[in-house]
RNA sequence: GGCCCGGUGGUCAAGCGGUUAAGACACCGCCCUUUCACGGCGGUAACACGAGUUCGAUUCUCGUCCGGGUCACCA
């Protein structure tokens, strides 16, 4: 350059006065034990959570925890094309929903905790001009005036070409030589223009990092002036990156592996800035399969309802297992974890990030379903029901409506063959509760009574018939099987299920067979929970009336 | 096209020079059991391919193939 750079910071930035320095000071080293790492989760406001949010925001979180480091939330709005009107909201309310919780960060419209803010980026104009102006002084960036018909030529050029590498950089850069005249008459004729840094990286040297899940790598070093500052100031992703973890003290980025491309940029843009790089941690996507083609593929937003982490609200899934879920995708020793450690809180797991798979991982709905089995299964009765009046509540008030009727009823309902020690592993989501329990609510009951192929439907309405003679809705469970047992003989049967599997030919069936008749006419079904508790909650009138209507 | 990442059963995955190549889900069979579930036992099923290096490669190197990402005044 044959100006000086002081005279076009000034020129550009006049209205700067602070310096570089006075950042470092107001915003200083935290003072964190040895080991201890600051995580990031910055997403950016455009549309509504995706399970691979939920993915990343759970690695940053749980690294945070893990190393009694910080985790913070800071919301990166710098495309007001893109953002959505209330994207922030969006974020902060699926994270509060499963219970996700950051150190620092935003919390909400217009309110955010912690002293490294603010943590919305586009409240800290200043601190990017403030570095940007610092590095037009050290002659590291300089206003570029291209336009984008100017720019896409470039590009079109390029792809025509046998260019190895696209991008504004050495001959194409025209803007990079400008003298300062032609500048300032630019500027002085208003003419829009974008900051740009000047690298002074070549094309043939090569540059190496450590990414914690992947591991060394190595890529050719940054040559591309990339912008700073757009045309009307704000910065691009890779600024804001520099300025912003280095201010907050990031001490690890986590983001997905799609950055990894653009690291050597970053390494360049802190150096510039006179910035320590951070470690760098590129997690893998999260996939699915498509079921066009059979490919595996990432999970898309646009076209994948699953990928809304809305979609396992609305369908019931409790937060937990989601979390319990991606935990399994995260580590692969969180299981035996989990497994050592049933009813601890999943965000005490000590996540590894060097554990992680570098490899993208495949959403595998059914293995979330059996987490979730599981996690419900060792939720009490309480929680239960409550999860599932909220449930309801929200996406299906008629079974709100009848579930919350009688609502201590209804606890003992989803309470059978529960807060045991082997509890029951069939729920799996709030939405299948009303068609598994159809059958406890005159609402939703549809007698049914189709016998198993080795029992006759004269038999079938015999042990009805005798069994409606000796039922007391008093008896507890040990007389409530006997009467069933002594039905057996008489007509045939036998109590004895060993006896019956030695003989079969002998026997008409065996209690099994009987309360399967019991069962049926009681429920409509041939398998459910417990069916004493089932005829005690049920109730004599109900009960009778059912196999009544059968007997008839 | 350039650059980069990845490739162990259907899925998630341990292993990282010598293993009978763990485990979990799913699936199948058996046992337990008044049904189902739970639990227990067992089974089917994998190192993408081709060259090297090595006494020996799933593990290291190279190539091929396949999948993914990235090359914006989007993040």
């Amino acid at each position: 350059m044959n100006y000086d750079c002081n005279m076009l910071a000034d020129l550009l930035f006049p209205h700067i006065t602070g310096t570089v320095a006075e950042l470092e000071e107001k915003y200083p080293e935290r003072k964190l034990k040895d080991g201890a790492r600051v995580t990031r989760f910055a997403p950016s406001p455009t549309g509504y959570l995706h399970i691979g949010g939920l993915f990343g925001a759970l690695v940053d979180v749980l690294t945070a925890k893990a190393t009694n480091g910080i985790s913070y939330l800071r919301i990166e709005d710098t495309d007001k094309k893109r953002e959505i009107d209330d994207g922030v909201s969006a974020i902060i309310n699926g994270f509060d929903s499963f219970g996700i919780e950051f150190d620092e960060g935003v919390t909400g419209f217009n309110r955010e905790k912690g002293d490294y803010g603010p943590y919305t980026q586009s409240k800290r104009s200043e601190i990017y001009q403030t570095v940007a102006k610092e590095l037009v002084k050290k002659g590291l960036a300089y206003p570029c005036f291209c336009t984008a018909e100017e720019l896409s030529a470039i590009r079109e050029e390029q792809e025509k070409g046998d260019a190895l590498i696209w991008g504004y950089f050495g001959k194409w850069a025209k803007c990079r030589d400008l003298s300062f005249e032609e500048i300032e008459k630019n500027i002085k004729a208003g003419k829009p223009y974008v900051l740009r840094f000047r690298s002074d990286g070549q094309e043939d040297k090569r540059i190496f990092f450590d990414d914690i899940i992947r591991g060394k790598i190595e890529m050719p070093e940054n040559i591309i002036d990339e912008v700073l500052l757009k045309s009307d100031g704000i910065p691009t992703y890779h600024f804001a990156h520099a300025c912003d973890d280095h201010f907050m003290r990031t001490t690890h980025v986590i983001r997905g592996e799609e950055w990894i491309s653009s690291v050597p940029k970053h390494i360049a843009l802190f150096k510039a800035c006179g910035f320590r790089v951070p470690k760098y941690a590129h997690t893998p996507q999260v996939m699915k399969i498509d079921e066009d083609d059979g490919t595996k593929r990432k999970l898309s937003k646009r076209k994948d309802p699953e990928a809304a982490v809305s979609y396992f609200a609305e369908e019931g899934f409790p937060k937990e297992s989601l979390i319990e879920y991606l935990l399994t995708l995260l580590n692969s020793n969180f299981e035996d974890w989990r497994r050592a450690n049933p009813r601890e809180d999943a965000f005490s797991f000590p996540f590894n990030l060097k554990k992680m798979s570098p490899s993208g991982c495949l959403f595998d709905l059914v293995k979330l379903n059996d987490v979730s089995k599981n996690t419900v299964s060792v939720m009490d009765a309480d929680t239960v029901y409550g999860y599932i009046a909220d449930w309801s509540k929200k996406y299906d008030e008629d079974f709100f409506k009848v579930f919350t009727a009688d609502p201590k009823r209804s606890r003992d309902i989803v309470n059978i063959d529960r807060e045991s020690p082997k509890p029951r592993k069939d729920i799996a989501k709030w939405s299948e509760v009303k068609e598994y329990f159809a059958y406890m609510f005159e609402e939703y009951y549809t007698p049914s009574f189709e016998l198993p192929e080795n029992i006759a439907n004269e038999d079938a309405k015999a042990i009805l018939q005798k069994y409606a003679e000796v039922y007391d809705e008093n008896d507890d469970k040990d007389v409530w099987f006997s009467k069933i047992k002594d039905l057996c003989e008489p007509l045939g049967f036998t109590p004895n299920v060993k006896e019956y599997k030695k003989n079969p030919e002998l026997f008409k069936g065996h209690v099994g067979d009987v309360s399967t008749v019991i069962r049926l006419a009681v429920t409509g079904r041939k398998n459910t929970p417990d069916l004493c508790s089932i005829m005690k909650l049920l109730g004599k009138d109900t009960v009778k009336s059912r196999i009544d209507n059968i007997i008839v």
